[in-house]
RNA sequence: GCCAGGGUGGCAGAGUGGUAAUGCAGCGGCCUGCAGAGCCGCCUUUCUCCGGUUCAAAUCCGGACCCUGGCUCCA
């Protein structure tokens, strides 16, 4: 069995072979720390976290970078260069690194929640800028870039006639119109050409100085330089949402083989998106929930679970109610673990081989370009397995809380549950209900379980006794 | 217009030629003092529509309809 990843390159499903055996070299692109993260976001880093975690559970070492944008690139018009992370820090009346660390702390705090693991390098796009410059002096010495008072530009005919520029996106840069609503820079020989460095105009805050004038890197440059300087020349995965695969990534890799003349990823990876009511979320609909809302009503755990039960490359059109028919898959993993954790157990070792079943679905289904949906049924089918099969010894239930621990945790799932409770209190309550019932106060017992309920205290009651869980 | 991807049962969502996974919801049963959980069964001859290929199609071919995204801000 071998990991078959779908290779937007090729757009063809292919077997993953690292350039390096056994290391695996992965970029993706990540947040720009002006706003703050949204389930689309999170589910993408999700599942970047998710594909990792995947290839570490088959054995990969995984060299993940993912970087943080902290200066703006453009927004609609290409021409008046007003970045991002400036616009917002005037709105909110902050200088703009004061709103980028601010961000980033947010930022931060929803990946801890949704457990996305923190990544081996995380560049920052800022530090980088005398890097990019030196990557576009290479990209115009190679003949593949033009300089127009100040300004740098990609000449995409160019590296088309040399290398060919639609292998990806399938877009053919003859036929490439500018979007009415897009001022097209007069200074570009051809529509299709985009911006390496751009002169800053008088206003602008962000700006560094480069051989052609003081300004600002295009937004592809960041990525393809960073890339490189820590992961090599050729890196195994690229990834990002699948709005890069036009143009963002085109241009990077253009500008990685214009600069050295090498390929720069072997498999581009791209992510579809989260709807909301069929529609793409954007800012100006408002129609889109930040991943801190989600996450403070249904957790972490509910949001990866929701993310899981959709394949990565597949749209999906997000409800609170399918978080919430996620929070009660979550549950039954749950409980199903605390079952195997407290159960006595008996002298059968049959669910050892149910165990293996399930190691061997999932990862069949992982090696599918991580079918995540038919990875879960294994999941599920073990859960029922496991909550019929208690009479197993307690060492084969422990093993097989643990295999459904390591399973759900490379989809990201911790399920642990904070408790915060008084145990003294709920332990006099608990042992006078058993007193009440064993009396036939049935009235009584139950007042005393609506009591802990209040306290957030469920109690249950099985052959082996009761049992409670903190809701 | 050009490029890319979709339409599966109440909901979500797998499934690329051979009885339609799995989860959620609902209903019935077992169990229980009751409840919950758990287990068993049902909802489920049907996969947008129309043709075709085949012993056999959600799956392959042809056509239609509908939806979404990209086309230089975007995960």
């Amino acid at each position: 069995m071998t990991l078959r990843l779908f290779n937007t390159l090729s757009r063809e499903l292919e077997d993953f072979v690292p350039f390096e055996e056994g290391v695996v070299r992965m970029y993706t692109c990540g947040q720009t720390v002006y706003d703050d993260v949204h389930i689309g976001n999170a589910r993408t880093y999700a599942f970047w976290d998710t594909l990792r975690r995947y290839l570490e559970w088959r054995g990969f070492r995984v060299f993940h970078v993912q970087n943080i944008t902290d200066v703006g690139h453009l927004t609609d018009d290409a021409d008046m260069g007003t970045d991002k992370v400036e616009a917002a820090a005037r709105d909110e009346g902050l200088e703009p690194m004061a709103l980028v660390e601010r961000q980033l702390g947010r930022y931060y705090r929803d990946m801890v929640d949704l457990n996305v693991e923190r990544h081996y390098v995380e560049p920052r796009a800022t530090c980088h800028v005398q890097e990019m410059v030196e990557t576009v002096e290479k990209i115009v010495d190679n003949g593949y870039g033009y300089v127009v008072d100040g300004n740098v530009y990609f000449d995409v005919s160019r590296f088309d006639e040399d290398y060919g520029y639609a292998e990806m996106s399938g877009m053919d840069p003859g036929e490439l119109e500018a979007k009415p609503r897009v001022k097209e820079d007069p200074l570009k020989r051809n529509s299709a050409d985009f911006a390496l460095w751009l002169k800053a105009p008088e206003e602008h805050i962000m700006r560094w100085r480069s051989p052609w004038s003081t300004g600002y890197p295009g937004w592809h440059l960041e990525c393809t330089t960073m890339a490189r300087r820590y992961l090599g020349a050729t890196i195994d995965i690229h990834g990002g949402g699948k709005d890069h695969v036009f143009p963002h990534h085109p241009n990077e890799r253009a500008q990685a083989i214009a600069a050295t003349g090498k390929e720069l990823a072997n498999y581009w990876i791209h992510a579809g998106f989260l709807t909301i009511e069929g529609e793409k979320m954007s800012k100006s609909k408002g129609n889109f929930y930040t991943a801190r809302e989600v996450i403070d009503d249904l957790g972490g755990d509910s949001l990866r679970l929701y993310f899981a039960s959709s394949h990565y490359r597949k749209d999906a059109d997000f409800s609170f109610e399918d978080v919430e028919q996620a929070e009660a898959g979550v549950e039954r993993i749950r409980r199903a673990l605390g079952r195997l954790e407290s159960a006595e157990g008996g002298r059968e070792t049959y669910l050892r081989r149910e165990i293996q079943v399930m190691r061997n679905d999932f990862t069949e289904a992982m090696d599918d370009d991580l079918d995540t949906p038919l990875a879960l049924q294994a999941v599920f089918r073990f859960v029922r397995e496991s909550n019929k099969s208690l009479d197993n010894r307690r060492e084969v239930l422990l093993e097989a809380s643990d295999a459904i621990r390591k399973v759900c945790g490379v989809l990201g799932l911790q399920l642990d549950r904070e408790v915060e409770v008084d145990s003294g209190v709920v332990d006099i309550l608990l042992e006078q209900r058993e007193r009440l019932r064993d009396e036939g106060r049935f009235d009584e017992a139950d007042e005393v379980r609506e009591e802990l309920l209040g306290m957030g205290i469920e109690v249950q009651d099985t052959d082996e006794g009761f049992r409670w869980t903190a809701t």
